[in-house]
DNA sequence: AATGAATGAGGATTCATTCAT
DNA sequence: TATGAATGAATCCTCATTCAT
């Protein structure tokens, strides 16, 4: 994972700015962002610390730009899905949708743990610039996959896969700090009577959003 | 709120407990957990800094302990509310229950604020017993207000009630994330094309939470 | 130099204090003020990092106090010089009174040394009650030193004492940085011509101010 | 103030240094030493970074090279005036010529807050031959300086002209600094009581050299 | 039970300077 | 000569927690 030449080129460049993401999201994986410290990122990556500021503002934006990548990837992903199902049969039942959904979220884990920090960390120390930037990157896939919603399921009115979109979102957040409790907490949750608190976090975010979209097909039907 | 004596008796030393509470309530209403110290909430009650610790083990259990307050207080008014209903028309619908829970929310950011750090933070820090004691007390209160729940809706099935309030307990974290955004965010989502993110907590929480029990009544009728 | 109980009562914090500040002189007088980390201080007196700070509130607080107990040093010893002639002799001769001075100056490099960098660094980052208790010292002992002055020298008007002990601080600070160059520049001035720029700072301070006296003499006379 | 093209010849290499001088001038001016970065000053020429090393070998030299200029841009002003002076009336009293040094020391703020650096900060990083050049620069200048003064000023006796070039030094550095105060300590000093150290630095500075140059015509008398 | 003095871990960030291109 | 990517040293201060009194 070294790379030990200067990135002249906006092309080495990117690949620099790629490997301390790289080096980042492993860390990451591994550990917390708080146990994440620039300095271990750096030598992960196999550059001074300074570099690494060059690259990102802050540490907050260099997590930042790990989750943008996360959420595309995903949204890459479930766009992917979507348009098989427009090009194929058109359209689909809720339960489908779900099922896609479910493969889609396997192993988003660092999505989800990002995004839980996302707004009690990441957003507190970054400038306006970067926040506006990731919140229409935000914006623009939400639309675009709420539309492709909107045609897989026939009964969502206009502009209802965007609302659809920003409720995975919430989901998102709240089910993963469900389902990733605290070790301490993890313990406590295994004695009996407790296992109401033992949440799969797939399993559960695909049982809610199945209900969700009940409730708007429910409601569509009125 | 200056107490000098000696807490000698158990009420007094309960008395002294919900004092420091309530120091702590007042200034995270007025600022953060993070700006919030030990010293402040020993000052502000009038004790010296060790004695908080002899009633609270560490920060995070003075407010888990203020978060289960915060619960409990909300549980005793939703519970107030159901049985209401219960003892006078019997049940009522979604709609009705959807106006109930949002009186009920008035005035919870406190509640909402909390939990959204619960498991990032809060529960962290804490030991075996903290964790289990909060657990099970919110286990009780969810089952008992899950079951009120159940007699108020007639279309939820034996233990959904219990999924109901797991749901809305998801809600409140993940809602309450978009409705509070930094404010550097706050001015970004305030930008043009961007009014999607500006979200506030009571209306996006019970509209979600709307559609999630039209889903259940949806399903309970197939 | 080691204390190890817990300072209680005042005076025991008084004398910590103290060996706080002792410390910081020890290690002020080999080095310098960027080189004196609080850690050294806090090694070399014996206490953790945190305990300095319990007694000073920054860096540049601390080695303000380091000034102004120099500077008191000097004003008690400068004033014990002119009450003795004002007790005996009653008054005195510019000559005289810079023999004088120049006794009372041996072995302030310390003071010279943070007067030095007193508006440069120190005053920098200090909160205005500091600033002000600083202040206040340094005019009440002007203002007391040089009343002595007035009566040691008949020639001196009525506040023309003040006027001299404000002229005695510009000079401890202007001469101060003639006579301690830094080592390379102390290099060049050994060169051949540039003895101009060897300057002894009692010497030169003392040339200095007896001109000065002279001339407040002389304007007197017209 | 951009410069595109490659500084082959002498001329075109003393024009960008002088460029880059201008630019840390102009960015002195607005702030302060600390506040002035390299990037600064030459995103500010239109350069790049290395290449403001190719012409000052670091930030102190750069700084001592502004300096050296504003030093002998002064000598200027000030030698002119002098000769003005011997050419005509051939020589003058006390008064008026802190009447001419009045006027010379107007707008020379940048002068007087760089030297206030000199010692401390400037002349701590150089090499011997750059501190060479520039002591031997001023020494060249405060003798023909005082030389000037010397005609001018009857009572001196010979080489008093440098005496007096160099007090003028050690008050230039030495008022600076009271005449400067942190914002803080401009508070404080404002408080009733303090107003002893406000002070001008124009009016200080000329009313300490007169009382200096009375000194050394008393002495003269004698 | 109460105090409050003492502890000490913990890390992002800047920027002067270098050097490969 | 010019560039600008890369380097990496260097340190103050807060504050949750402990424990001697």
């Amino acid at each position: 994972m070294v790379i030990k030449q200067r990135a002249i080129s906006d092309e080495q460049k990117e690949e620099r700015r790629q490997a301390i993401l790289n080096a980042t999201l492993q860390l990451f994986q591994k550990t917390s962002y708080e146990a994440v410290s620039i300095a271990d990122v750096a030598q992960k990556t196999g550059i001074a610390k300074g570099t690494v500021y060059l690259y990102f503002k802050t540490k907050e934006e260099l997590f930042l730009a790990l989750l943008a990548q996360e959420f595309e990837a995903w949204f890459d992903e479930a766009d992917a899905c979507f348009k098989q199902i427009q090009v194929g049969q058109g359209s689909c039942t809720v339960d489908e949708l779900i099922t896609l959904m479910g493969y889609s979220l396997k192993n988003r884990s660092t999505l989800a743990r990002l995004t839980a920090i996302l707004h009690s960390i990441l957003e507190q120390n970054i400038n306006f610039a970067t926040a506006l930037h990731f919140k229409q990157m935000l914006l623009a896939r939400i639309l675009q996959t709420g539309a492709l919603l909107e045609t897989c399921l026939p009964f969502l009115k206009p502009r209802q896969g965007t609302l659809v979109m920003l409720h995975i979102y919430v989901l998102l957040i709240g089910v993963q700090q469900l389902a990733e409790p605290a070790p301490i907490v993890r313990q406590v949750i295994a004695q009996k009577g407790l296992e109401v608190f033992q949440v799969d976090f797939t399993d559960y975010f695909l049982q809610s959003l199945k209900v969700f979209l009940n409730g708007l097909e429910y409601q569509a039907q009125e």
